[in-house]
DNA sequence: TCCCAGGCTCTCT
DNA sequence: AGAGAGCATGGG
């Protein structure tokens, strides 16, 4: 979130990372190069090439159209818990309600870093009861989250599985969660697993692709899926596209 | 006020 | 196996 000053304030990994920009230069402020390294760049996806990608992409006009619009996009590499969890928040839920809900599960579960809270693991929330979550206002899915951080402090989902194998067997596998579908399930496997040929489709994207696309994703995005995703339903959003 | 949100589960055909 | 109601809460 940005802050007074312009900056960006954000919390991952336990760790708050500040960034600005600076001589037309993006500064990542309060870290070290180790930290860089070993964290911030996997976590903004600097290793790969945006670039190729828009342009193979753009052998099909819609989606030059679409990238051009949303051209700085990244997907970013969160931790696969987190991600899981506040996918599973976001379901039949509004934005800033959305985001109300994960900074209140931070600040009551998480860690106090001294200016942000960490996002609080699965082993903690697995000790809690539904009462105990309902400082959220979650509603109907403060059990959801209750079964997911079970089951993963349990070690009953396979995050090696998540990560590395099949795509449809890694669905099913965050589908063993009660609360837990195919377009949390694809999120979760895009931004917490970086599986970039996860396709979520929301309801934007589903009335994009249909209008768009005829409901067949060009051949040349099949491969970034993921990350075409976010071209259309940036585009869908932004130029509100007739139903 | 009322409608609806970046779905999912449950139930009923 | 597919369709539809109901779900907690609160933003616009």
């Amino acid at each position: 979130k940005p802050d007074d000053a312009g900056n960006w304030l954000g919390v991952a990994f336990g760790r708050i990372l500040k960034i600005g920009v600076a001589d037309n230069n993006i500064v990542l402020y309060n870290t070290s190069e180790e930290d860089y390294l070993s964290i911030w760049k996997s976590y903004f996806d600097i290793d790969r090439n945006y670039m190729e990608i828009i342009n193979n992409i753009s052998r099909n006009d819609v989606l030059k159209t679409a990238s051009s619009c949303a051209s700085g996009i990244r997907i970013l590499k969160q931790e696969p818990w987190e991600a899981l969890c506040s996918f599973i928040i976001s379901q039949n839920n509004n934005i800033p309600r959305i985001k109300g809900i994960i900074d209140r599960l931070c600040e009551n579960f998480g860690d106090n870093l001294g200016g942000g809270f960490s996002f609080p693991t699965a082993v903690g929330l697995s000790n809690c009861t539904i009462e105990d979550l309902a400082p959220l206002r979650s509603g109907f899915r403060a059990r959801y989250i209750l079964d997911a951080a079970q089951k993963v402090a349990n070690g009953d989902i396979d995050f090696e599985l998540c990560k590395n194998g099949d795509i449809a067997e890694a669905q099913k596998e965050l589908m063993k969660i009660c609360g837990v579908g195919q377009k949390v399930a694809d999120c979760s496997l895009l931004f917490g697993f970086g599986r970039i040929e996860a396709f979520p489709k929301d309801v934007w994207i589903k009335r994009a692709m249909t209008t768009l696309f005829d409901g067949e994703l060009p051949e040349c995005a099949v491969q970034y899926a993921g990350i075409v995703q976010q071209y259309i339903f940036h585009y869908a959003r932004t130029t509100k596209l007739e139903i």
